[in-house]
DNA sequence: CATGAATGAGCATTCATTCAT
DNA sequence: CATGAATGAATGCTCATTCAT
């Protein structure tokens, strides 16, 4: 209302600035409404750039989603619950423990990423880029916990009659499964999360 | 599913068959592309009909995805693993190897149901209609197996320390997460059913 | 002014007609522009309809130059010079005095199709498809040259020691020359053709 | 023409040098993609440079286009087949010969040239600056050959009955016309200039 | 019930050009 | 002299939807 004709100050960034920023933006918009609500003229709008600008950066609509992934994969390598990451040297159990609090955290804390997440899993049978992004993340989350629960069965902290492959199979598409499903808040993620610790431990008492 | 491709043209059906046939078309159309690959013009041509028939009978396209839903509800309440269905009625162990055996027929003879599915459950966050659809078929789920959860601790098929509710959340979790990761073909699908199994029962020995 | 809010009446015409109506433009609009000029917003708002509308009827612009392209074809089968048709079957002299007129007759009243003609030629080399349809306009009119001379030089009416194919080419290509190089009005066309003629007949006298 | 693709990045040159390399390049990309092919970044790129150091030397594309223009009349001017320029003070058959092999000259060893005399000529109706240069550039022509036939009627080296003025748009027309026809190799070339020059020559015999 | 013509709003992308550095 | 970031104005094309027949 106040200063219509003030056409906006060109402002100028680095490239590596300017393509962050943009992914950034990119990120939100996927987060809130999916790849189907993607448009690059959106993204460009809300960087406070021309979408021709944006362009400059990003030439194709995919390599702007190329730059999102990349970002996912980097969130993902570099987020960790508070002292995750310090547990999996200790014991299994507390490397298990570990894989626990990242999913409380990355449920409660990081919902915005995990969105993005969603969308890029259910795109992937349709794009093999990101068939191939989707694959390694999760072969990477799987590969950590074959190794927790075959340590865990080993000293005793987990049951001995695990089968730690399938265990991993099961745990992993829990946890997806239950960021998938996650609509509203996830009130009783701890009650869930606790009910699968308890079958991976050896049965108490008898 | 019937005869999509060789309709011959200008051939004048009752409301209702023109109906089913569309939907049956779309459903195809969803399983292959998903949503971001639906278009009504595609789906009319493949139905042999034009596109502005198929908005005689579907005014909007979201007219068409709410008959893609009910279809989809229709084929879940409808369609069962063999023996399944009377399973239910007799032990909790009976109901629970049911369940078993419906997720193994899913996987492995309705992979196109599944898909469509998965498009759903995808849309969600961003569909209410689809939104409430999706929590039907997950309460209607739900309830059956924390019924059966419930039978199985009292009748000492299942584990005593069964938080029953939790564990319904955590089984239907892991099958979907299994679904929504599955991308070629399931193979440890069995063995990965097989782990979770065990962790229900009562531990043996000791 | 006037009426600002009334949209145009929808008119509805058959698709052969719409069709033929803006080929039309696009012939128009390519005369005046060249093929850098065509733009299919221009053409459409010219002929009257949504750019929507132009693309219902020729998918690509591709296929609108194509059918600009069938239209050139058209024009030069049909349209000759008054009395030039029947003059073929006469004499080879009337039949050469045939290729005269209508010569004189396109470079007087048919610029807009020559204009076309010559965005054609100057697109062939970086268009197969129209470099095909040049090739084969080139090749009719070569051939029907070919044929006068070959018969002039019999009955006498040329001169003897014409390389009747070589003479060919040399006509053919002072036409188009001259149809190439002609921007403003062709003040001196007879002149040169008379020149043209002179050579080709036997030397009077001495 | 020199090296066009390989130079060093941030080369400092003359602004002088850096306008011939940009025009040279541009000169060959206008000869393999015509003026619809020309884009400035392109030939920035093409010369080593960044498109904005481009526009520093042509403040805009027509600029550039300018600077193409200059170099084609420059290089008419200067290109001659070897013996040419000095037939031309001789007779004039020796001149008439002189012309027959520049055509030759051209039509087989500068092909590139030719290729963008064509665009200028095919762009001359709409642009009234390359209008006035194609204009002068067969205004010269046309007065050498006006100057050579007249001075071979009247040395008897050409027909008696020859009218110059019209046989050199005749003789200029058919050479533009089989210039801007020809796509392939020419072939027939000489065959066709023989013939062309038959029928200026008197009749042998009789 | 069925159709083909018609459309508005939109979409990714292109390109000559500008400008601060 | 040189550059990379930035932009406005297109440009061909898509798609759900409308409407007269």
């Amino acid at each position: 209302m106040t200063d219509l004709q003030t056409s906006p100050p060109r402002t100028r960034l680095s490239a590596e600035l300017r393509r962050k920023l943009v992914i950034d933006v990119a990120f939100d918009v996927i987060a809130r409404g999916g790849f189907e609500g993607l448009r690059t003229r959106d993204v460009a709008a809300q960087a406070g750039i021309n979408s021709a600008t944006l362009h400059h950066h990003f030439p194709t609509k995919e390599d702007l989603i190329a730059g999102v992934a990349a970002e996912l994969q980097h969130r993902f390598k570099t987020e960790r619950a508070p002292g995750s990451e310090e547990a999996r040297a200790a014991s299994a159990a507390a490397a298990l423990a570990g894989e626990f609090s990242d999913v409380i955290f990355y449920l409660e804390e990081r919902q915005q990423t995990l969105a993005v997440y969603r969308e890029f899993v259910g795109r992937a049978p349709r794009d093999p880029a990101i068939a191939k992004l989707v694959a390694n993340l999760h072969a990477g989350w799987r590969g950590s916990l074959v190794t927790i629960f075959a340590a865990g069965k080993k000293d005793g902290s987990l049951r001995a009659d695990l089968d730690h492959e399938a265990a991993a199979d099961v745990f992993l598409s829990a946890v997806w499964g239950f960021i998938a499903l996650a609509d509203g808040p996830p009130t009783d993620l701890r009650r869930v999360l606790a009910e699968l610790q308890k079958w991976l431990q050896p049965q108490s008492g008898r």
